[in-house]
DNA sequence: ACCCGATCCTAGCAGCGCTAGACAATCGAG
DNA sequence: CTCGATTGTCTAGCGCTGCTAGGATCGGGT
């Protein structure tokens, strides 16, 4: 019995090994470069190795959302937790979700720019997706405003603060006036 | 000389034909479809004729960017100019702007989140990109409020806009929602 | 009528995601 | 301890991609 465990330990070890080695690979020279061929020779394994733990590139993106998306809700929940009142904290949140795009913009494409085949916005969304929506519902939740609710206030910031996030990093927008323009957007948007 | 100039009439009409075509095969069946050969055989050349005139692919995509930057920025001010008072011009600025995106799919990729080698935010963008920027900026400009720059608020409401065209088509937002968070939106970010 | 330059096509390169089938290592039964 | 079955891995290859070198062909100018 104790040799089919250690068996799996390794098999899981190993598919640890594959997500964060595409990880690295995309966020050092992108996600063109995370090539299947490339992939397995980082891993030292032959190609079809891959195919045992993944469908196709496609998972392996999505797997690397997932892991990004956990990092994403603790990184915003550590954020907003060290910030006084609803208005810091939506500020702290901000900035600290654009700063995540930022400093993981592989991971981010992942998330929300590739298709990596996860389901959003259902019943059956995978639980770290969900819990980094719910990270943001947390917070934004509470300068909803009268009669506005909390999750479509949520998605709305949400998809300002995307937008902010890939229009910048795909230089659409200059990026030093990024302050500025959160700025706006907790001013205008969040009721406090 | 008159040869010379029906050869270049002849040119110019392939090049328009290259980049209808391939805007054609990226709205029917998306830009993973829109293959050099593919397109090759469309235009009934052989490859390397649309090497004659583009780059490359990404210099095609760039081609249809600034037909629909064109066509988008046209859309704006026929929206705008056929409503009253600030509000309602925002309002239908908005409707129009994700409308685009919602009917144009292929076209709206090309312009926001494909590469298509071309400058923005910059003194070398390409005129119908600024035109259709300032579009937006004639008609947000007049809502920005006091003390906020005209053109940092059009930014700042267009990456808005854009989170909620690109997270709705990726299906990460439900569309059911759409017009009550632009309605959010406008009623919380506009100064009227 | 001929030549020469412009124009276009055939053929091919390297690399892509993905997979069939051969081969080796390992396990359980007798 | 040996043998067959199972499991795991690799080599090789398919059809596709963007792109290009080099040869053929066509048409205008002399």
């Amino acid at each position: 019995m104790s040799v089919q465990e250690r068996k799996e330990r390794e098999r899981a070890g190993r598919e640890r090994l594959i997500v964060a080695t595409a990880r690295e690979l995309a966020e050092r020279q992108g996600w063109d470069a995370v090539t299947t061929r490339r992939l397995a020779e980082r891993i030292e394994y032959s190609q079809p190795v891959l195919y045992s733990h993944f469908r196709g590139k496609r998972e392996i993106i999505g797997a690397v959302a997932l892991e990004g998306a956990a990092e994403m809700a603790v990184a915003l929940r550590a954020a907003t937790s060290a910030a006084d009142g609803p208005r810091d904290r939506v500020t702290a949140l901000a900035r600290a979700y654009l700063g995540f795009a930022e400093h993981n913009p592989a991971v981010y494409d992942a998330m929300f720019r590739l298709d990596g085949g996860l389901a959003f916005a259902h019943e059956d969304t995978p639980e770290p997706l969900k819990d980094a929506f719910a990270a943001l519902l947390e917070c934004l939740g509470e300068v909803a405003g009268d009669g506005v609710h909390p999750a479509l206030f949520t998605e709305t910031f949400w998809a300002a603060l995307h937008g902010l996030a890939t229009l910048t990093r795909a230089r659409r927008l200059p990026p030093e006036d990024t302050a500025r323009r959160v700025e706006l957007l907790v001013d205008r948007l969040a009721v406090v």
